[in-house]
DNA sequence: GCCGGTTACCTTTTT
DNA sequence: GGTAACCGGC
């Protein structure tokens, strides 16, 4: 029997005002209490707002905040969300469990290992690490030799990826997306079963075994699943356009017996088919959960008229949506502007000029951002931006996590905690002199002979190695096994061993250095090596290696450069969008297919709609594509021909 | 047999 | 700037 919630009968006594801080869809939509509801929520409409303030509602209403799970997209959002509804009210909202799917799911794996086979814990490994792991298990099993053609491990990873997400066999997967792979199947489907059963032999899962992991955990054990999803009481899903089936799967056993969930997302918003994503997931919603609620919220806070117009036309060129009709009370604002330039630097130059413009009249570095469609986009104009001494933090692209010396230093960590992760001890192997992979593998075997964990390296004989550097490398897991060390201090000791490695391998070693110092103070946050490493695949720093990693980056005065995925649900007075060029944006990968066009287009407008006061495209009007062998001229079909009430065009001749 | 340096080639988006 | 194949030296 589950305990009526106690909902206020006389709402006059809550302490937030509600039917005066939101509109009526929102309202409703805050109000809603037990039963399975879905907002479809356009751009700009509030949606955090609307989330937020049902957090509060509950908790004021007497929902135990424990009861309540909120899952986001980041870890980063979901903390927001529940800082502002503590705001509203009190910590209590700071209690709620929140997080990714991901992440709840490692959290749920740990909780009950004893039943996922994973007893003594397991390692995350990010993309990287299952690529390493790939490549290792490939050239073992010497298939390279067969075939000159057979993919890299970066294709192989991606193959493997896309068949859990979208729930397709390695076949269909290769038929559909990769067809002139055909040849090497077989091939393909031996090093696919390799790489599972390494996995599980070395207590090692990837981002999609959280996942796969976790339903499998719901859908095989009925008391744990019973258990958990008493304890998750009222469930929020943000995003969910951008759930794949296995995600909607998860949501659907946690919720099913209760059926006490909020869905928000939006169709026009979904970005990551890539990555299985289907935002027919949201549309299929009111089937799952029969009696389902819908609600729109079809006011736009955001952007001002001239911006909204123009985005509206964007998305109206979708073939597949669900209707919507954005409007906003906000007048005044210019209309948006499309510049042609001649080269890539003097789009660069463009763009700096307005920036320094603007901030000339009063708008701050960090409510500008440009946009782009891949993080190399920005290059040339990370360039220009460092000449006229512009400060800026980019999201997206490379990151900070995977740059090699800070895998190395985690490596060093991780065969602490996990002996048996076997790309983490080649990885620190490999660094020493005079090892290779041959040497790494003896030297791997006969530490986990000796079945003790990690000071299985005090046994390698010298003989097996000409490697000096073995003695070192000893001599520090023997500091570290003798003495009782925090998280940051194991940090700083491996930090000490690793320093003239670094020195050596890498000629601008003194920038790399200050990485690491940064990592051992994100170390300093963490009482459990456990959980550092773990975040530090579910939620590493987003920032890329050049930038100043200052820990409190957002109250600075920078400019964002970024990714259009990583601008998913964020706003800004000025948006760039650079390199709206047909074959950058929409990338040249997607012009074949229809639904990678859609996508692109879906992006675009998720580009478009961050922005509030200012909006500007712009793109090189001639630009040779290597890998095609074509030349670029043509301005984003997304955005070409529109009226010129509703997007000017300018051509700048430098 | 194994290691390490050299050269040609590609490079989307992320948990 | 990273990957993979190739080659020369120990």
């Amino acid at each position: 029997m589950q305990t009526p919630v106690p909902f206020a009968e006389d709402r006059k006594n809550l302490q937030i005002q509600y039917a005066e801080a939101l509109n009526p869809s929102q309202l409703e939509a805050v109000n809603f209490n037990e039963g399975s509801l879905l907002v479809i929520a356009g751009a700009g409409s509030g949606k955090t707002r609307t989330l937020t303030y049902r957090v509060a509602r509950l908790v004021e209403e007497g929902v135990l905040p424990g009861s309540i799970l909120l899952l986001t997209f980041t870890r980063k959002a979901s903390q927001e969300m529940l800082k502002r509804a503590a705001t509203l009210l009190d910590n209590r909202c700071e209690r709620i469990a929140g997080g990714t799917f991901h992440s709840f799911a490692n959290a749920m794996l740990r909780r009950h290992a004893s039943q996922t086979g994973f007893t003594s814990g397991f390692t995350i490994m990010d993309r990287s690490d299952a690529e390493a792991l790939i490549g290792m298990l490939r050239k073992e099993m010497g298939i390279v030799s067969k075939s000159r053609a057979f993919p890299r491990k970066q294709t192989l990873a991606n193959i493997f990826s896309r068949s859990v997400n979208k729930a397709l066999s390695i076949e269909e997967v290769i038929s559909y997306d990769y067809p002139h792979f055909t040849s090497d199947s077989d091939d393909i489907i031996l090093l696919y079963r390799e790489y599972k059963k390494r996995k599980a032999e070395h207590y090692l899962m990837d981002y999609d075994d959280l996942l796969t992991y976790f339903q499998r955990l719901l859908k095989d054990h009925p008391q744990i699943r019973a258990k958990i999803s008493s304890s998750c009481r009222y469930i929020m899903v943000d995003e969910y356009q951008d759930t794949n089936q296995i995600q909607a799967d998860i949501v659907y056993l946690l919720a099913e017996s209760h059926k006490n969930i909020m869905v928000v997302g939006d169709d026009s918003q979904s970005i990551y088919a890539f990555r299985g994503a289907n935002f027919r997931n949201i549309m299929e919603f009111p089937e799952i959960f029969p009696d389902t609620k819908v609600i729109k919220l079809e006011e736009n806070y955001r952007s001002v008229q001239p911006i909204l117009a123009l985005t509206n036309v964007i998305i109206d060129r979708a073939v597949e949506k669900y209707s919507k009709n954005l409007f906003t009370q906000k007048s005044g604002g210019s209309i948006p502007l499309l510049v042609d330039t001649l080269t890539e630097n003097s789009q660069s130059r463009f763009i700096v000029d307005k920036i320094m413009e603007f901030k000339q009249q009063g708008i701050p570095l960090n409510e500008m951002a440009v946009l782009f469609r891949a993080g190399f986009h920005s290059f040339d104009l990370e360039i220009e931006l460092g000449r006229y001494g512009i400060s800026f933090v980019k999201v997206g692209g490379f990151k900070f996590m995977e740059s090699a010396h800070i895998k190395d230093v985690l490596a060093h960590l991780r065969v602490i905690f996990n002996p048996y992760d076997r790309i983490s001890w080649y990885r620190i192997l490999l660094l020493l002199d005079k090892v290779g992979p041959k040497t790494a593998q003896n030297i791997y075997e006969e530490i986990l002979r000796e079945q003790s964990g990690y000071t299985g390296i005090f046994a390698i004989k010298d003989k097996a190695t000409r490697a000096k550097g073995i003695d070192r490398l000893k001599d520090l897991f023997a500091q570290i096994d003798s003495n009782p060390m925090s998280v940051a201090e194991m940090g700083a000791t491996v930090l000490n061993y690793y320093e003239p490695i670094l020195v050596d391998t890498y000629d601008d070693h003194p920038k790399r250095a200050r990485d690491l110092e940064h990592l051992i103070t994100i170390m300093e946050r963490y009482h459990q090596l456990e959980s550092f490493l773990a975040d530090m695949a579910l939620e590493p720093p987003n920032t890329s290696i050049d930038d100043n990693l200052s820990l409190d980056y957002s109250n600075k005065d920078h400019l964002i450069l970024s990714t259009v995925h990583s601008a998913k649900g964020l706003e800004w007075h000025t948006v760039f969008i650079i390199w709206t060029l047909d074959g950058r944006f929409p990338s040249i990968h997607a012009l074949n297919n229809e639904e990678d066009l859609e996508e692109e287009l879906r992006l675009m407008y998720v580009a478009a709609t961050r922005a509030k006061e200012n909006l500007f495209f712009s793109y090189p009007m001639q630009i040779y594509d290597r890998s095609s062998g074509l030349m670029l001229s043509r301005p984003s079909r997304f955005i070409d021909r529109i009226p010129h009430d509703l997007l000017e065009r300018r051509t700048i001749g430098i």
